[in-house]
DNA sequence: GTCTATACACGGATAGAC
DNA sequence: GTCTATCCGTGTATAGAC
């Protein structure tokens, strides 16, 4: 075991307990189990976090960062319709391509309700989403010279309320077609709000 | 300790369960503490289950039996619209008067996702989900005479995302007035598949 | 058939050695 | 500052009393 800074550690921890999670699910996540993907001593654990309830928190953060900094450029498509229908596959795109991150991003949020040390991490990750939502109705909202029908801060909510329930039932029973389909239906729906 | 037959030990540890789970949250839920909460010796917990996950999976199983019999009679308002947003409000007001049973039915569909011992369960319970949401469906469309512009089982999907999707963000922020909101504006959507 | 007592392996956490 | 050794709680299992 070669002696490590403790901050190189902490990056090396996260990485490997990404792995973990995504080789035994979430379940199986153990300290010992994260430290020795990492090659890590198990000291080395405790001794960069707290508990593993800060290393999760840490995983929520991080996960985060790279959806806030990962607002893509959206391209206007020729009705508000097509741009969100659009714009709701290009989500279901990266579910289906790593479904294991979605997985991961739920059964935190499930954690972090639950476990008071973990208070206000899961608040935080729907403020992203939140946040991220908001960015693009207003981007369709500029882009086309049109208004929401009601205020912005609701139809984001009702766009992760559809991401998050799409997501969710896809993860139990894997229909894509089914979620394809809910997804364009919801678009369409959620489109009539512009006027 | 008084001496119980198997069965009624059964009822008993899964009744505390759920009343652990909702004090402690899910992580609190060991097999000593639903024990104690039940007034039984360890020993019971494995007379009576093969194992935690066997009482986690019971758990789902009579919450489903639960929901699956209390298929209430649906008063058809005036328009489909009005129907569908009364039933959505007769739903959150279930989730409003006991936000534990929700969070914890949430939190056991992750568990079931990411642990491979409760294979199928998370399936059973998505299951009844949407025969639930179906039925209701199929009364709106007899009782109105209209037909579903989808096949009624994507809309009964729709209307189980829009639920779970509002229970989430609520669980998460308690914004009782946007998950209300959310719901109304989706009932006025779902309405609109009816012709 | 049910409960008491006890055992073991594995988990998170930590004191103290180096 | 980093790691070894150890602790205590938890899931699981069982032997034997009643």
């Amino acid at each position: 075991m070669a002696r490590v800074s403790a901050e190189e550690r902490r990056r090396q921890l996260v990485a490997a307990a990404f792995r973990v999670i995504g080789r035994d699910g979430f379940a199986g996540v153990t300290t010992r189990r994260v430290c020795a993907e990492a090659g890590a001593p198990l000291a080395a654990f405790h001794y960069c976090f707290a508990s593993k309830q800060e290393l999760l928190a840490e995983l929520t953060t991080q996960s985060m960062d790279a959806l806030l900094s990962a607002q893509h450029e959206m391209a206007l498509r020729a009705t508000v319709e097509a741009t969100l229908r659009a714009e709701l596959r290009a989500y279901w795109k990266t579910v289906e391509d790593d479904p294991n991150r979605e997985s991961v991003l739920m059964a935190l949020t499930q954690h972090a309700l639950q476990d008071p040390s973990l208070d206000g991490v899961a608040q935080r990750q729907y403020k992203a989403y939140h946040a991220t939502a908001r960015a693009a109705l207003q981007r369709i909202a500029t882009g086309f010279g049109v208004t929401w029908s009601m205020p912005v801060e609701d139809v984001a909510r009702m766009l992760v309320v559809v991401t998050d329930g799409v997501t969710l039932a896809w993860l139990v029973d894997r229909d894509s077609a089914a979620a394809r389909s809910a997804l364009d239906a919801f678009a369409a729906q959620l489109a009539a709000l512009a006027h």
